[in-house]
DNA sequence: TATGGCGCTTCCAGTTACTGGAAGGTCAAG
DNA sequence: CTTGACCTTCCAGTAACTGGAAGCGCCATA
């Protein structure tokens, strides 16, 4: 199949599959023309890499990931041990968040929002809580 | 003062300070031989930036923000109007986040993480749940 | 057969917010 | 006078695409 159609199936953009094909996650054949020729196997890649992607996994991480799923003999120590990290990293990630969001909505709540002069946010911003 | 000094009491590194004034969000003048000379208005500057920026307000947000913080008769309904988007956006990216974690969460569980045959977060990520 | 239009190709540049490193000038201390 | 810390500029790289231009390939219709 062409790129347009294992674009559709895998709900990546073509854009994003030439880059995954660039940066060697996938290796489709090309046909006379030039085109790419996407087989089953490079279709069934690609929805790997969607789902991977979305759950957060970094490009490198996906890599590791995808290498480790064709390698019969799955080590899945391997596996739970990329998975276990990533989701540390969300972890302190989502904790900076909340605690920009808890900040964030205070200053919101006690900023009036109207144009009389003085606002809190700016206050903060500026050091002069 | 010189960048060190400001860079250390403003907490930012030094090479963030050249940037920041390189894309026109801090104008030190300079002295005769070349080195920058920062006044205590770019000091307060760029500890209002590094506040800003660890609320994970985005540059072009810091650069509203500061030239409204400049602007005497600050329109504090700007202010509010940046950040609530702001706040919005990190509950999104919050909301994400925990959806990740919970998938995650649930697949590193089921994972023996030893070496037997059979993974199940590749599974997963290969649709085959 | 011409042509229109979509799909495919490559290549180049831009995005965000820095960060690292090289090559070299300045300054104060010993 | 040398050493070392501190300053300068410039170039390149990061992550993961995304947009756009220029130019073929292919199919259908007039």
């Amino acid at each position: 199949m062409n790129i347009g159609e294992v674009a559709e199936r895998s709900h990546l953009p073509a854009k994003t599959i030439r880059y995954y094909e660039e940066i060697g996650l996938i290796k489709p054949p090309r046909d006379e023309n030039g085109y790419r020729r996407f087989r089953e196997e490079d279709a069934h890649s690609l929805r790997f890499l969607a789902r991977a992607r979305s759950l957060g996994f970094s490009i490198e991480d996906c890599r590791a990931l995808l290498s480790l799923y064709h390698d019969r003999g799955r080590a899945s120590a391997d596996v739970r041990r990329i998975a276990q990290e990533h989701l540390t990293r969300i972890e302190a990630k989502i904790g900076a968040l909340q605690s920009m969001q808890t900040t964030l909505r205070h200053l919101v709540e006690t900023c009036h929002g109207d144009n009389r002069p003085g606002c809190p946010i700016l206050d903060d911003l500026a050091g002069l809580e």
